[in-house]
DNA sequence: ATTAATAATAGGAATTATTACTATTTAATG
DNA sequence: CATTAAATAGTAATAATTCCTATTATTAAT
């Protein structure tokens, strides 16, 4: 993969924060800096560092987000503000029960714990 | 709500499957009782039987497809053919310690475990 | 340094899933 | 039956994402 401005740009802004945002949010942050980047070239580099393992997608409802902790962990996402935060929750031996109780491969585990934050108590 | 040919038409569909079947799919076999439905229809009904709790939405990638299994339970999705095996899996006392560490209450847990089935083995 | 090869880009068109709109139909109720 | 409002078909609109193409920029070899 060859360098590109672009793509470090994006993978910064992935990395520069914990809201784990969507594209839209990715490609106007990278317009103060890059006025004319275009959000074709935002999809397909977050694809690109998804593929060479620097960033991961996590799928909230039907839109696309980004995050740049790639280490296995689970969310929790507050039906109220939307807000998804970071924890780690799953337990080791689900990978081996799954492997032995279904003869199903695990690659990946994703668990997101639906319900209200603290904020709204 | 008042009763609808086509709602009732589209539950059992739903309910006839276990495959998780998305909009498109019920659509299309809607048409063959109902040739004239349309597919607006498909998707107001299918809002209004998860609102009243007859059935679940599961978002898979960035598409929604339907259960009738309202039960907690979790899938296992295989990444080659892309099917999506119920099982139950989940810890009961994700929620407890949810609630206790993060002070997040719980209405639902979302566990998905993505994998090779048996098929590809 | 210059050039050649080709990966990456901008900008816009196309696609896909879903939702919104509206005139007409239909189920429920008196 | 007649009335009322919910539901429908058909179509337009929206949102997220992908595809296309002429141009630009990075890299490797001269």
């Amino acid at each position: 993969m060859r360098y590109s401005h672009q793509r470090e740009k994006i993978l910064q802004i992935v990395q520069s924060t914990n809201a784990h945002p969507n594209a839209d949010w990715i490609f106007s942050h990278a317009k103060e800096t890059i006025p004319n980047i275009s959000l074709g070239t935002v999809y397909r580099n977050l694809k690109q560092l998804e593929d060479d393992g620097s960033i991961r997608t996590i799928y909230d409802g039907n839109i696309a987000r980004y995050d740049w902790n790639t280490e296995p962990h689970d969310h929790l996402k507050c039906k109220i503000c939307g807000d998804l935060i970071d924890v780690n929750l799953s337990d080791e031996n689900i990978g081996l029960n799954v492997k032995e109780k279904f003869k199903f491969d695990v690659d990946d585990i994703e668990m997101t714990i639906i319900g209200t934050c603290q904020k709204h108590a």
